[in-house]
DNA sequence: GAAAACCATACCCTTCTGGCTATGATTTTG
DNA sequence: CAAAATCATAGCCAGAAGGGTATGGTTTTC
């Protein structure tokens, strides 16, 4: 490529549209010989005449013409550029990519909605994958944010809380104990239990606390999606323990209850993961942020 | 404008290209940490991060994306143009804008027609004018190179002959003086003449030799156009002087006759003209070449 | 014809660019 | 796990780029 710099380009636009040296140089705010001086290292650079002085009329031989159209297209789609960087500076523009873990449907839909409303140019993707998958997403980069109940030990990412997430045990709606408070955790102990699949991060709760208070889990049935395992529940196969978000908040479930044993709600957080050398995106800091801001209001537990 | 330079797009480009560092550094022929400045340069520059590492691999921000698209734009409109400029000097493309006389209309097409086989790429534009017309073009520099029997004195123009245009004395074809050798001039001097307007280069040089011999110049008729006064000369209404290079030379005419009058042929000349400080195109100059190259072979009295 | 406008040239100066080497931290690979 | 690859940082340097003033020659304008 020719040494042509861009303030040569500048400068010639200028001359090209006001066919004027002075005037070009008004506009740029520098001294006339200034732009005498670039428009002579442009021509010597490209090695034909850019520009014809006749009298002291200005004008573009064919090289200028072809010049001038080729920047001035230049000037201008730089100037969109600009504009879309100022934008995404500015929020008017955007993509906000996020990977949830399954449970998250149940809540993050609602977060997302006002977030959308304050900033409509912002394009948001909610992507809703195993647990699995979104560590594969998450070495990818794929995403700009991760949703998950456990971050990963691995260095290599950090992460914080930003929702409450009880683990809360569910009984079928006429079970004995639904009734009663303050149940003692041997109480339930010897029920069987119908759980997530091993490496589901309810169920590595679940085991933890049963190891803790030195009872055997007996897990009766697994599967592997939280509608199939409340249905389970409601009809009668057994206890389970599932993440309150599970639960549709507003149309109370009325084939299943909570259990008010000692020890649950289990206290667990949803976190926010990202891979620890990633900067955030604008986008995604004012994500966080207003998570922070609005977690109050969003909080379905109201306990914070 | 921000103050981002040709090169840091360059690199950019590369970077973003091969997604790596070090092999856009092996690609542009630079050290490694000259990629990594020109990157943090632009980025301080644009202000949002272009690109993310992550381990070791490259991604691009929205941002970067969004430069990445518009410098590839610009590297490929930019490579066009150095291609239309390589082929410009090369004469595999252009323009050439001649403006002449309406008498050079015999003789022009002819050598225009092997300049343009010669360089095909070559648009050639011959606007046959009168010679006010002319003066207006050139003034308003609308043309590469001008053609006229009498250059202006105006010394902001240069001109040089290029080719004879002898005047010569016309005849009806039965006219008494056709078969005589070495005419006197005052044998002819009292004739009627049929001539051009006023003004016209011819019009002048037969003014200006009768002025010489000191005989009275009787124009019978003016008529504006070449080819009427052959007309007239045919039709027995008088004598005329004009470009040898009105007679069909092919084709010889044979209602009129040329008289070998003493003083006769006037040597004139066609003149290129341009003004002064103009610089001719490279394809302007390849044809003032070519003409004077080819000059013997075109030129059609043969007497160089 | 004088004044004003316009561009070219010469010369000088400061800042910024682009580039290098050396070195270190991390990741990936064998 | 050691070696190789990859990128970041720091510090240094030469030269390019950008810009200014002074001045002079033409052209245009009044």
């Amino acid at each position: 490529m020719m040494r042509v710099t861009m303030r040569q380009l500048q400068v010639f636009e200028a001359v090209a549209r006001l066919r004027s040296y002075s005037r070009a140089a008004d506009e740029i705010h520098v001294a006339q010989p200034t732009v005498s001086k670039q428009i002579r290292l442009l021509h010597e650079e490209i090695g034909l005449p850019l520009i014809e002085l006749i009298g002291k009329k200005v004008f573009l031989t064919q090289a200028g013409e072809e010049l001038y159209a080729t920047c001035s297209a230049w000037l201008d789609s730089w100037g969109r550029f600009e504009q879309t960087i100022a934008d995404l500076k500015g929020l008017k523009q955007g993509r906000l990519s996020i990977a949830a873990v399954t449970t998250t449907k149940y809540f993050m839909p609602r977060m997302l909605g006002p977030f959308c409303s304050q900033y409509p140019g912002i394009d948001i993707s909610l992507e809703v994958v195993n647990r699995d998958r979104l560590l594969e997403r998450m070495a990818q980069n794929q995403d700009d944010l991760y949703v998950m109940g456990i971050p990963p030990e691995d260095i290599s990412t950090q992460s914080e809380p930003f929702l409450e997430n009880p683990l809360v045990v569910l009984a079928p709606q006429f079970h004995p104990l639904v009734a009663k408070r303050n149940i003692q955790f041997a109480e339930i102990a010897h029920e069987q239990f119908i759980l997530r699949e091993h490496g589901s991060g309810t169920r590595l709760a679940v085991e933890k606390v049963f190891e803790e208070r030195g009872f055997p889990l007996r897990v009766k049935m697994e599967l592997g999606s939280n509608e199939a395992i409340k249905q389970a529940v409601a009809g009668g196969l057994g206890l389970s323990v599932l993440s309150k978000s599970t639960l549709n908040l507003d149309a109370t479930q009325r084939d299943i209850a909570i259990l008010d044993v000692d020890g649950f709600p289990i206290k667990r957080y949803w976190y926010l993961v990202r891979p620890r050398d990633k900067q955030l995106s604008v986008v995604a800091k004012t994500f966080m942020e207003f998570l922070k801001q609005h977690i109050d209001l969003l909080n379905p537990y109201g306990s914070r």
